[in-house]
DNA sequence: CCTCCACGATCAGGATTCGCATGGCCGCAG
DNA sequence: CTGCGGCCATGCGAATCCTGATCGTGGAGG
């Protein structure tokens, strides 16, 4: 699964390249218009995240020559503005799929998710770690079997925990993640929703996953049986 | 059941892609009518979905080269004008169904249940969840035995979450899917319809299979007992 | 070994968003 | 003209989210 970032905001593509890696996609990141014409026309990629606002070549032109050169990958654009107009155009030009800045960063991942999901109806969907199980198509969550309720945002994060099992995540990379990366966290928002998944694990009988880092973030890594 | 859906506009194509998914079809996409006849003519698709306006080749030569070749798939086609002439045009060439655009994803689903029902003579129109039966050839529903009125909408609505049972489903899947892929939905359009069916089925005795997804969407899980 | 402090955990309250019920309007068909 | 299905507007109630304050605790340094 190789994926092109055509973004000429250095940060935002980093975190863009980071989250895509974290769902084990192979990223290449270009930050104008004219390389990414280049890099479409030479590499064969599963999908394209495609800004708008570019130098060089916008993201409209950037999709019409690779469209008139047959190159058909799905191309996500992401846009600054709500106008009618910029979304009219991006799906005139070619574009499959579009996304308002800004976004949260699991929102890129699942609409790529479904832009390059081939046909494979019955793609299991479930997420696990031990007694735990994440229905990600179902937005539900059972302990052996029996299940718990969560509110969006929980389960939000505790999907993006379950895709990174064993791995450190940072406040601010749950933030970007799960928020939009503009986002300016309250001082503990964080502590208060890990705070909640513990205790609803804990009473489903999951036990404490979570392993608190001082001073870095969080960890999760199952527990055993 | 394999399907090709030719299509040159790419978000369309892929809300086509998603909906046929969702129906249980292998989906492939070309965006170009020599892509279309280079497809038809390599691989025995169940049928094709052919837009009429399309770049290098149009829906209609697409079709008379098909025929030519003796590939005989059943073909849907998509025409953006209600012009008898195109209706005709479609036909004499070649076409076995035509919707006129924009249309509801659910038409097409059913189109081409219809157009490949001959090769699958006994295929079964029962949805089941429990207590409650659906009989999508004769639009109608029963409770434990007991028919319940439903109207058009609210069929089609409750027919989409029995297709996906235990899956969420956004507001926006839901509009796209029963209304035209065009529609702007009103305010609470969706919670209106959702009340209802509550009402009717909760009324009928099967409880209330709709779970709330504050945020995002519904879910339906049929009630056990 | 003890103390202190910075960081994390917890709690409660308030703000806000979201969903639901109700009632009414409109357009079409009979 | 009348009835019905489809759609929209409003207001209420509640789930959820976020904040600020307070409490707990691990660990470094003395």
């Amino acid at each position: 699964m190789r994926i092109l970032i055509v973004e000429d905001d250095h940060r935002l593509a980093a975190s863009l390249r980071r989250s895509l890696m974290e769902a084990r996609m192979a990223v290449d990141v270009v930050h104008d218009g004219e390389e990414a014409v280049a890099a479409g026309l030479t590499t064969p990629y599963d999908a394209i995240v495609l800004d708008v606002m570019l130098p060089v070549l916008d993201g409209f032109q950037v999709t019409r020559r690779l469209r008139d050169q047959r190159i058909e990958s799905p191309i996500l654009m992401l846009t600054a503005r709500d106008s009618v107009d910029d979304r009219v155009a991006g799906l005139e030009a070619g574009a499959d799929d579009y996304l308002v800045k800004p976004f949260a960063l699991r929102e890129v991942v699942a609409r790529l998710r479904a832009l390059t999901r081939r046909h494979v109806p019955n793609r299991k969907s479930d997420l696990r770690a031990g007694k735990v199980v994440l229905d990600t198509a179902a937005h539900s969550m059972t302990v052996d079997g029996k299940p718990v309720e969560l509110t969006s945002k929980e389960f939000a994060i505790l999907e993006y925990f379950l895709l990174n099992q064993g791995r450190l995540l940072t406040r601010g990379q749950i933030l970007e993640h799960v928020w939009d990366y503009e986002f300016d966290g309250g001082r503990n928002l964080i502590e208060v929703y890990i705070g909640r998944l513990r205790s609803k694990l804990i009473q489903a009988g999951a036990g404490d996953p979570f392993v608190t880092v001082r001073g870095s973030g969080y960890r999760y890594s199952a527990v055993r049986g």
